[in-house]
DNA sequence: TGTAAAATGTTGCAAATGCAACACAAATTT
DNA sequence: AAATTTGTGTTGCATTTGCAACATTTTACA
């Protein structure tokens, strides 16, 4: 997973922060981090800790529309954060470093070598957060929850690189990332080992397919 | 929508297009895109017509990850086609151009001031997808049908900002969108009718809600 | 460390949904 | 213009699913 000053030395890195006129902002666990941020167009970067998108719509219903940890960003251009139905929140202590997107491209940081690697890196990490949500994608067009869970479960082994591995997420999460009722999950996953095609104790599984 | 050559004039477009040496290639109707590249990573931008990416999964179903038409770009990095469950298929007539995306940082391209109007824009196309997929997110995570319709509906009414308007899309492909049944969807769109939330005549949609 | 909160597993039941199999209309192709 | 393909509307039925309401275990934290 790329990280936005990867292949960027610690002295440029400040340097390029500085020109950026990043500000860095500290928060402490379940807080609304949007809610205190007023800038315009904006990249947020997640320095450490972790946290949730969630988009609520009209009737108050919720859904997690993407999980970010460390070295990841979001934003009002990535994620309509602006139309107010979409919050975000810290899942733990975590520090988010915050820049405005007019100054990425800037006249003072266009002259400086290193801002070629630094587009490269912004590039990429969006790549890869769209590959994540097709991913996603495919999981949800699947219509019953046990091709959602043979498909995920297929997903994490290559993943993995291995038909055994172990969960990375609580059952509950899956869930919520699948959109299936936990309890009847269970359900299906009860069914799935009967008919032998994995084999889950605890968080460790083992696909047969 | 933005387009890839947006605010760059006729002649440092066509200049732009050498710099990163950048090749076009006419297709006819329903032609698999991919399989006649043979690339390292690049990206594809849409001059004209319009394509779907398809994903596979290993027992042959299929699933349409997204539509594109003009002015929209992919490539191996925003859908991971190299990875050969993903095809790619011309709608109609579409005539493609292809940038390798190790060209978008060449040494040339860097010394032209409107390179970075260039970089600005592929990044702003790559938002505008992102949101899409979010926008797609939402709607699959709706537990049911009618949610899923009510939802959609309304999306439609902000985007068009009104709410009586034409639908964009045959009701067939609504319902592979939202990855639903498609005669189940006709049944609670008639229920939906009933009820009074929309009225819908032909491709005219109403919403009373 | 004790208590509160979160996660897990189970089950009955009603409701929603996919599926199959139609008829017919509209659009596209030859 | 005829023929083929694609889209639309309908319905019965079996299956899947969400929901609710539990008990129990595990984890977090004051």
């Amino acid at each position: 997973m790329t990280n936005l000053f990867e292949n960027i030395s610690e002295r440029n890195m400040l340097k390029l922060k500085r020109i950026l006129r990043s500000n860095s902002v500290k928060y402490r666990k379940n807080v609304n981090v949007v809610s205190n941020v007023n800038l315009d167009d904006f990249i947020a970067l997640i320095d450490s800790g972790s946290v949730q998108l969630i988009y609520t719509d009209y009737e108050g219903n919720k859904t997690v529309v993407e999980e970010l940890g460390a070295g990841e960003i979001f934003g009002t251009l990535t994620s309509s954060i602006n139309s107010e139905e979409i919050s975000c929140i810290t899942k733990e202590d975590t520090q988010i470093t915050y820049i405005e997107y007019e100054q990425i491209t800037n006249d003072e940081i266009f002259k400086n070598d290193f801002y070629i690697i630094f587009i490269k890196n912004l590039i990429r990490i969006l790549i890869e957060q769209m590959n994540r949500r097709n991913t996603r994608i495919e999981l949800l067009t699947k219509r019953t929850t046990r091709d959602k869970l043979l498909a995920y479960f297929k997903q994490m082994a290559q993943e993995m690189g291995n038909k055994r591995y172990y969960l990375q997420t609580t059952f509950t999460e899956l869930a919520d990332y699948l959109s299936v009722d936990r309890s009847a999950m269970t359900r299906e996953i009860k069914y799935l080992k009967e008919e032998g095609f994995i084999d889950i104790h605890g968080k460790r599984v083992i696909i047969n397919y």
